[in-house]
DNA sequence: AATGAATGAGATTTCATTCAT
DNA sequence: CATGAATGAAATCTCATTCAT
C-alpha cells in the first residue's frame, strides 16, 4: 500500500534550512536573498514560503534551529569533572572547538543574530540570549564544585574569578573563531592542539598570576 | 555676521553624516533607507546624493567619519604612565568607557562593521580593521613600558600576559556596553564607577591569581 | 494541447521586444521609459528586468534583433541578376522598400541608432555598423557582375559607377521613407509602383546621363 | 555717464548658446544635462533657466541659431553662376563644405533635429524642416538657369536631373561629414580639394551617364 | 541680476511574495 | 503539491527647476 505523501517533505524542508543557515550565517539577514536560499536549496522559492511563510519566519526557524541544535549536543555529559580547573576548563574549551569546527555555520548564526540583537522580531531575541545565558550556566555548572575545592585570595569571589575565566576563554574562543576563517583547512580538534597550549597558560595566569613571587 | 552659504553646506553635511551615523549604527546598512536618512537630517533625498555620490559611500564616510572621530580623541595622551598596572589599565578602560559614553553611535557603528565585515566593500574593511589593530597597540604602547619593570614567571611571556589583559578588558568592555544599552539613563563616567571596582579586581586576579597562596 | 510554461515566456518576451521597437524606434533610447514599454507589452516592470537585466541591455537586444531579422531576410537569394543593371537595382530598391513596409520600425530603430552612434554602448555600435557595411555590400555582390558585362567612359571607373548608384538609390530610399512616414495608409509595394518609375528614370540618368547627345 | 548693465549680458547669453549649441550637437537633448551646458558656458544653472526659460526653449532657441546663422551665410551671393554644370555645383559643394567646416556644431544639430523631428516641439520641426527646404531650394535657384540652356533626353525632366543632383552631391556630403568626423585634423577646404575631384567625376556621370558610346 | 544649493517628481532597479499552471 | 514566472511596492538614484542669498 502507498503511503499517502507526507504534508511536508522533510527532506527538501532540511535542504532549505540547511541552505537558509549557510547563508544567513555568512551574509546576514536583509543580505540574504530568498531566490538565493531557494537556488542552494534546490526547491523552488514557492515552497519555502509555504512552509515558513515569510523570510522572517524563516530566519527565526534558522536561528531556533541552531540554538537547539548546539544546546542538544553541549548538553551531553561530554565534559569530566576534575580537580584540575585549568584542564577541566581547557577541556571544556576544547570541547567547545570541536562544537565549532563542527558546527561553524550555527556559532556564527548566532553571533550574528547577537549583534543584531536590536533589529531581530522580539520572538527571535529569546534564543540569541538564552543562547548566551546557558554557555554561561554550563560553565558556571561545572566550574563552580571545582571552585568549592579551592580557597580564594581575600577580597575575591568565586563570581569574580569565573568571570575572568569566562572573559578569557570566550575572548580566547573569538581569537580562534577568527583563527578557523582564515584558515578554512582547519577541520579537526587536533590541528588545534598547538593553540590550546596558548590557553592552558593563559587560564594558569588567571589561576596564579602572572608576576612571579617576590 | 553671516557666513556665505559654502559649495558644501558643512551644516547640512553635518546633519548628514549625523543622522547616518546614527541610523547606521543601530540598523546596519541594509536596514538603513536613505529616505529616513533624508527624514532625520532633515534635508532632501537629492542632497545626500549630491553630497555622498551614492549609498555605500555615504557609508564609507560615516564610518571613516566615526574611526577618525574616535582615533582623534584617543590620540590624546590622556592618559598617565604609572608604575602600577592595575591602575593604569584601569584608567586606560576608564577612559574608553568615557569615550563609550561620548560616542556610542561611532563605536556601535565600528562594531557592526567589524562583525560585517564580509560584506563591507574593501575600501571599507580598513577603517574597522584599523580600529582593532589601533586599539590593541594603544594598550600595547602603555603597557609594555609598565611590564618592562616586573618580572614574569617562569614560562609566562609578557605577550601572554598581554593577551590575557586584552581579553579580561574587552570582556568587561562589551559587558559594559551592554549594561549601557539596557540603562540608557546612564551618561557619566561617574555613575559608572562601582562598576570600574569590578575591573579593578579581575585585573588584580590576572596580576597574581585568585588562588590563595598555599 | 498546450504547452507547459517555459523559463522565459516566447509570447512575453517577444511583447516585450515589439513594445521595446516600437517606442525605442520612435522615441530615441533616452525618451523612452521602461515603464512605457512595460505598458504597452501588457507586462509587468519587474518582468523587463528579470528578462533583459536593465534598460541598456534591453536597447541592445532590440537593436540586435532589429538588424537580424532584417539581414535574415535580406540575405533569402530574393533578387535575380539580370542583364539589365537599371531593372535589377530597381527591382533590388522594390524588394528594400517591401521591406521598409515590413519592418519600418527596425529600420528607423537601425537608423537612429546610426544617428546616435556616439551614444551608444560600444557593443551596441557594430550591428548599427554591420547593418551600413552589409548593405553595401549586397548592392556590391550584385551590381559588380553586370558592371563587368559593360564598357566604362575613359576616367570612370566601376567604383565610381557604384558610388553614384548607391548615391542615388540611398537618396531615394530616404526620401521614400519620409513619404511613408506622412502616408501611413500605404501598406503594400504595389501602391508605391508610381514611385519606383522615378527611380527608374534616375538610374537611368546615372547610366546614360541627363544630356541629350549633340 | 555709466550705461545701466542690459536686463540680458549678450556675452554671457552667447557664451550659453554656444555651449548649448556644442553639447546639443554631439549628444542630443535628452543626454545633454543642464548643469552640463552651465559648466561649459561658466555660467550659473539658474541664469539659464531666466535667460531662457526652460531646457526645451534653450534647445529651440539654439536649434533657431543654428538655422539662422547656417542661412544668413548662404544667402550671400558667394556662388557665381556659370555656364558649365558640374563646375558650378562642384564650387556650390565646395562652399557648402567650408560651411561645415566653419559651423560643424550647426550642421550636426540641425542633422540629429532632423532624425529627431518627431520628438520635437511642433514649434521646433519648422526649423528643421525649413533648413531642408531651404537647402534644396538654393540649389534649384543656381542650377535652373543653367538647365534652361541644356537640352534634356526624351523622357527626362528639369526636375529627375535635379533630383539625382541632389541625391549625389547630398550623398557625397554625408560621406563627407563621416570623414570630418574620422579625421578632426582637417580644417581648410584646400586639404579637401583631392576628396572634390571625386564629386566632379559623379556629377559627369549624371550629365553624361557612366556607359561608354557604343 | 546672478548664483548654485536644494528640492522632489520621476526614472530605474530590486526582491519578497503571490498564484496560475 | 510544487513550481518559478509574474507582480508591484519600495528602494535607489537622476536631474530639470526653483529660490534664498
Amino acid at each position: 500500500m502507498k503511503r499517502t505523501r507526507l504534508p511536508e517533505d522533510p527532506v527538501k524542508k532540511a535542504r532549505m534550512q540547511a541552505a537558509a543557515l549557510a547563508l544567513f550565517a555568512s551574509g546576514g539577514y536583509q543580505a540574504t536573498k530568498v531566490d538565493a536560499i531557494a537556488a542552494k536549496a534546490q526547491v523552488s522559492k514557492g515552497l519555502i514560503f509555504k512552509y515558513f511563510g515569510n523570510k522572517e519566519q524563516l530566519y527565526l526557524a534558522t536561528l531556533r534551529q541552531a540554538y537547539d541544535r548546539l544546546m542538544a549536543i553541549m548538553d551531553e555529559a561530554v565534559w569530566q569533572e576534575s580537580g584540575d580547573l585549568v584542564a577541566m576548563v581547557t577541556n571544556a574549551t576544547r570541547y567547545k572547538i570541536s562544537l565549532q569546527l563542527q558546527y561553524p555555520q550555527e556559532f556564527q548564526l548566532l553571533l550574528n543574530g547577537f549583534i543584531h540583537l536590536k533589529q531581530l522580531p522580539a520572538s527571535g531575541r529569546q534564543y540569541v540570549e538564552q543562547m548566551m545565558v546557558a554557555n554561561q550556566d554550563l560553565t558556571q555548572r561545572l566550574v563552580l564544585p571545582v571552585f568549592a575545592k579551592m580557597t580564594f585570595k581575600p577580597g575575591i569571589t568565586a563570581t569574580d574569578a569565573l568571570t575572568v575565566l569566562n572573559y578569557v576563554t570566550s575572548g580566547y574562543l573569538q581569537k580562534f573563531q577568527q583563527y578557523l576563517l582564515s584558515h578554512p583547512e582547519v577541520t579537526t580538534v587536533a590541528e588545534m592542539e598547538p593553540l590550546l597550549a596558548d590557553l592552558t597558560r593563559y587560564l594558569r595566569i588567571v589561576e596564579y598570576g602572572f608576576v612571579a613571587p617576590a
